[in-house]
RNA sequence: GGAAAGGUAGCUCAGCCGGUUAGAGCACGGCACUCAUAAUGCCGGGGUCGAGGGUUCGAGUCCCUCCCUUUCCA
């Protein structure tokens, strides 16, 4: 029977770039969104930029721009992400948007009417230099307890204890350093602890599968807490100055922006009902009659850090918002991405950037299949760990499952001219194919996506463990075993073909290759498949090659090695124009003075000098600093970038002897990729000049 | 401070309602094989299941205490 699901991730906050926490939960969203196409469901798949709040405010204010510029900006950055991991949301939108407004100042309205809201004073402090009130994170001073200095308005980052800003000894605030005053104003709460709000949200967490056992265990305890933890209701205004939605009939009052982050899904799915995309997905609907409709499954995927609110304030909102409203009926948690078990961390240089894992050229399907192997339902940490990883992916993706159909498809190319015949046992394999395959798609669909994986790979074990007894590379030698050859490869690359539907939702690149490229068929593959034996394949090309474990060094370099990708990943850092790495660089020269620090052997060697010949040169059309090179190293080539464009005629270099920077990560560029940078010396006598090697060296030689 | 989740082989993890000698993958050692863009198969070493109590005929699995890690407290 075929659904309806309605599939949201969480929105991230919109001040800097995806991290590698997001493209989990995007590849988790995403895998399982695929599944349940391939299980014949429509789904809807949306995302949005939380655009709102007080912290892009500032931050747009600290650059000098409007808040939608800042966000327009970090929007910009967002497909590259998402095409980059293969993350095929239906559409992408913005909490800043009309449709948000209408949304949530129509759910407020109707929350209202119901009752659930007042307002009541509150006293809090205030910049009287900027004007507004401040957040906790904004005051800093002395913690009351252990008196150290500059800890935030919340809690000590010291001692650990926690306190209320007015508690701050000598409190000032960290936009203008002025000595916040307290003052009162009206806000607006929601009546979170109205006993039919508390009533509704029992039965919800009550209800098997709307969220995990663990989640619902701990929402009840924020629900039943009593005294000093019981539950309190929820301020969801702000003063202006405030980036954000004005709340209806009350000049200067914003809504906070967790109360319409959440109204952003759905802001999002009615832009996307709206802008035709729905229909074109098949969906005949409108927005309200899809949103209404109770076969419609409404689908969250979230962090652990944000329980509270897709439990407790979110279904409350809908339920009591009342139709075309509804509340979920599914929000799953994860954990979080830890690195080397390590919490990540930008300034101890264990996060993995996303951007940069593309940029070197790293397959996102190892990731997605890292990723999902190690995921399971509950809420509960996932390590990424750079030897694992390599193993986990060189031994299962590669080892295993490409590797049959490596050793299968060259048998029938070469004794069969492709065509596939089956021996007498054909049924029983079709019966396990099937019988994989119902375990395989329960699990995914409980999304122990770590035990479909686990369940997938002891079928390729199987597959090859026949392979092997049945020592087809001995029939082969024997022109009257050929049925028996045949009979053998045919086998293995049928369940080949079952471990590639297997594997779709994991891999959707591959899997589509596989269905055009191997198996000619003129479409992805389909859950169906796997009960339809091959009858031709074509002969084999590689599908994937191995993760070198270099990569994992080059993915893990410290962060200042990487300041380009940094760079890239955050154009709002950069105002002004970087140098072109891969570029030579044609800036002024540093003085003397500002030569940095000195460094060790040890951070010398990570640079990979290379003598290169310069093979070809030639001016780039649009370009008035770049030439195009191709330099030579010996076993392979690469294509540079470099600012050298005033000081040489590019006839002139071809054939010549330089040196480059070989393990720089390469950098997209306007007019194409730039695989290093060539050397070059510029001062104030003018330049730059090239570096030469003496006569001797030969392409490829290391420079040490 | 309050609370939650987790602590199982070198590493990453499975082990449902308590039940035969505690499992997998990777790593490691040995053997076999050679069809495979260096891949597979077989065999093996390796764990007092965080510590200590308790319940039970029987506990990694239930209860209590403690230790450690991570997280949440709007």
């Amino acid at each position: 029977m075929s659904e309806t699901f309605f599939v949201t991730t969480a929105l991230p906050y919109a001040n800097g770039p995806f991290h590698i926490g997001h493209i989990m939960e995007y590849i988790q969203a995403d895998i399982w969104v695929r599944f349940e196409r391939m299980q014949g469901h429509r789904v809807h798949f949306v995302g949005a930029d939380d655009a709102h709040g007080a912290p892009i405010m500032l931050k747009a204010e600290a650059q000098g721009v409007s808040p939608q510029e800042l966000v327009a900006r970090i929007a910009a950055g967002r497909p590259r992400y998402l095409e980059g991991f293969h993350i095929g949301f239906d559409h992408w939108y913005s909490t800043d948007s009309p449709e948000n407004v209408a949304l949530s100042q129509d759910i407020y309205r109707r929350l209202k009417a119901a009752g659930l809201i007042y307002a009541r004073p509150v006293e809090q402090f205030y910049d009287p230099l900027k004007g507004m009130f401040l957040a906790d994170r904004y005051i800093k001073g002395e913690c009351p307890k252990c008196h150290s200095k500059d800890q935030y308005g919340d809690a000590c980052e010291v001692c650990s204890s926690v306190y209320s800003p007015t508690e701050l000894i000598e409190p000032y605030s960290t936009l203008t350093g002025a000595k916040p005053v307290l003052k009162s104003s009206d806000h607006f709460f929601f009546r979170l602890s109205d006993p039919r709000c508390v009533a509704f949200l029992h039965e919800w967490l009550e209800h098997p599968g709307h969220v995990q056992p663990q989640v619902a265990n701990k929402a009840r305890e924020w629900l039943s807490g009593e005294g000093e933890r019981a539950l309190s209701d929820w301020d969801i205004s702000r003063d202006a100055p405030y980036f954000g939605i004005a709340i209806p009939d009350a000049p200067g009052k914003y809504f906070y922006v967790w109360l319409d982050a959440p109204i952003g899904y759905l802001a999002s799915l009615k832009n996307y009902f709206e802008s035709g995309k729905a229909r074109a997905n098949g969906e005949p609907r409108g927005f309200e009659e899809f949103l209404r409709a109770a076969d419609t499954r409404q689908v969250h995927f979230i962090g652990k850090d944000i329980i509270y609110f897709h439990t407790l304030f979110w279904p409350a909102m809908l339920k009591f918002a009342g139709a075309p409203y509804k509340v979920p009926d599914n929000v799953h948690v994860h954990g979080f991405i830890t690195v080397s078990g390590e919490k990540m961390s930008k300034s101890r240089g264990t996060g993995i950037s996303p951007l940069r894992y593309l940029e070197i050229g790293m397959n996102p399907q190892w990731l997605r299949y890292y990723i999902a192997a190690k995921l399971n339902a509950n809420v509960v940490d996932l390590d990424f760990n750079p030897d694992d990883f390599v193993a986990r992916v060189n031994s299962d993706l590669i080892g295993k499952y490409v590797n049959i159909a490596s050793r299968a498809a060259n048998f029938i190319t070469r004794y069969f001219d492709g065509a596939i015949e089956y021996g007498p046992q054909l049924e029983a394999l079709t019966e396990e194919a099937r019988s994989v395959a119902g375990q395989v798609r329960e699990s995914y669909e409980s999304r122990e996506f770590g035990l479909a994986m686990r369940l997938t790979m002891n079928f390729a074990d199987r597959i090859n463990q026949e392979f092997d007894a049945r020592q087809p590379w001995v029939a082969a030698k024997d022109p009257g075993r050929r049925a028996q050859l045949q009979d053998t490869c045919a086998r293995a690359l049928y369940g080949f073909k079952v471990l590639s539907v297997l594997l779709a939702p994991v891999l959707p690149e591959l899997s589509e290759r596989v269905a055009r490229e191997l198996f000619g068929l003129d479409r992805p593959l389909r859950w169906d498949d796997l009960l339809e034996p091959p009858r031709r394949v074509n002969p084999y090309q590689h599908l994937m090659t191995r993760v070198d474990p270099r990569q994992l060094d080059a993915l893990f370099e410290p962060a200042d090695t990487q300041s380009d990708t940094a760079k890239t990943a955050e154009p709002a850092k950069a105002p002004k124009a970087s140098p072109a790495p891969g570029a030579a660089e044609a800036a002024p020269a540093p003085r003397p003075e500002a030569v940095p620090a000195t460094i060790g052997i040890d951070d010398f060697k990570k640079i990979d000098l290379r003598v290169a010949r310069i093979a070809a040169a030639e001016h780039v059309a649009g370009a008035d600093k770049l030439l195009k090179l191709t330099l030579d190293l010996g076993h392979e080539t690469r294509t540079v970038f470099a600012g050298i464009k005033a000081a040489y005629d590019p006839q002139a270099l071809v054939g010549r002897l330089t040196v480059m920077v070989a393990n720089l990560a390469p950098r997209k560029m306007k007019f194409g990729l730039s695989e290093g940078m060539v050397l070059a010396a510029s001062g104030e006598a003018g330049g730059p000049y090239l570096l030469c090697p003496d006569s001797g060296a030969t392409p490829g030689m290391r420079i040490s």
